[in-house]
DNA sequence: CCACCGCGTTTAGCCATAGAGAACAAACTT
DNA sequence: AAGTTTGTTCTCTATGGCTAAACGCGGTGG
């Protein structure tokens, strides 16, 4: 028996239970909740290695058993919040999101890049986005994504698409480096991203990035079912206002920020 | 050199490398981002340990290092709001607490109880709040914890007091028991509780549980200086106020919730 | 009612590995 | 340029993390 993990990505791991340890967070989150033997399954570790990983981060305060299942605690909400709200830009977006999301009637996101992907920071006014706040996006398939790309500079997007590839994600996903590139250039101009459905079939979103010393630290998107994001007007107005919503928080961030980092 | 560790609470934790791992985490989190050097006098152990963890986790996506500095990336937050997200109770909130907000103008929270302290699940409204979102708080010495407390029945309560004890955060706090056991009763009662100064001082605030099948869930609290909470019209009415978004939080958990499991 | 799983837990014990310590390199302050 | 201080690498070994096997218990079905 010794193939040592169920798969070889101990690329600078040199911790291994510590690896080990968020194998387990992780299928807790995914799975609401678990048991022993289902862990050690999973994980492919032993039994009592489970055990005590499990009852370590119990005694953190990191996990909780009730009635025979293993549970993540409010720990990590902690742990994320506590980042998110040191955040200058999510700090200084906030509340004109929120008007954002009241004045389009749509779910208003805030995407911040992180590597190579993106994040989901903050979102409000709807609850039907598949993918979860706090969740992780590809860069190249999101109209967030791409308004951030556009203001990376070339070297660097040649290098995220050597790491990472333009993988299809659906039949819309951009796969062609020149045709990514064009539509950067544009965006670059115009301030505004776009996708028709080529992160998630039938889910369409326009985003505008906020760029801080030519730095893009994010962009705000909106974004919703293909049927309800038609209609010129509609969708005119829409851009429009993320657009200027983008900018009023750039200006709002060189306001108050003197010399404090950005992200 | 055999003291083992700087304080002696390695009560139940058998897998020593995910107490430190932990430790380094905490206070990332806590002095957002940090040195190799700093953390290894902080956490007390070697130079090279936290450079293994801190690799680790890096390579986990867990950390990430910029300009010399290590800091937490936003995978807390994908761990911490996906438990959130799961909630049925925080589900069925979200769009009363808003709408609470508004007609308020004040901070609105949403408590959840987990093991003898309470979370701040949710809030909106505000950000002037001394502890985060996110963040923990005493159930003894706050509204929505001692609308929590009151409906835990009578041996759980003592136990909760002799674990705990009733320290005093304040001034005000209530630090007798048997004090406490009258607040508790006359807040069952009336299905409001009140803090003014109790765990802040010059903070006030206002809470009413949410209780399904008789186990206390939660609590909806609205909160803010002293010198704003205050007339007796504007505090009746936002007592009301939490009172029936309470209530009404209640019943739609009951509608929508025939067999999943609560919190 | 009892044998039988399945589970979480506990117990031994070996071997890997996590961690101490010192040496190194690079980026600073003086 | 010498002197600090940082992050990183290296080596080595006692520690402690892990496996395997056994235990106790609660639920199920014969």
């Amino acid at each position: 028996m010794y193939y040592k993990r169920t798969m070889g990505d101990d690329e600078g791991v040199s911790v291994q239970a510590i690896a080990t340890t968020f194998e387990i967070l992780e299928t807790l989150r995914d799975r609401d909740g678990a048991g022993v033997t289902e862990l050690a399954t999973e994980v492919g570790v032993s039994k009592s290695a489970v055990y005590n990983h499990l009852s370590t981060l119990s005694a953190l305060g990191y996990v909780t058993q009730e009635n025979g299942r293993y549970r993540l605690t409010y720990g990590f909400l902690q742990l994320g919040l506590a980042i998110r709200e040191r955040s200058p830009l999510y700090t200084a977006s906030k509340s004109a999101l929120q008007t954002l999301a009241r004045t389009t009637n749509e779910t208003v996101n805030l995407v911040v890049p992180e590597g190579t992907h993106g994040v989901y920071l903050y979102r409000v006014g709807g609850d039907e986005h598949p993918i979860p706040e706090g969740g992780q996006l590809a860069l190249h398939a999101s109209a967030a994504g791409k308004a951030i790309l556009a203001f990376w500079d070339a070297t660097r997007v040649k290098e995220f698409i050597e790491e990472r590839g333009l993988p299809a994600l659906t039949d819309g996903t951009v796969t062609d480096p020149a045709a990514l590139r064009d539509q950067l250039r544009s965006i670059r101009d115009r301030r505004v991203a776009f996708d028709r459905g080529e992160q998630i079939p039938d889910w369409q979103c326009v985003a505008s990035p906020v760029v801080v010393e030519g730095d893009p630290i994010g962009a705000v998107s909106v974004s919703g079912p293909a049927d309800r994001m038609r209609g010129k007007r509609l969708e005119e107005d829409t851009t429009g206002l993320v657009v200027s919503t983008a900018k009023s928080i750039e200006i709002s961030l060189l306001e108050s920020d003197g010399r404090t980092n950005t992200v």
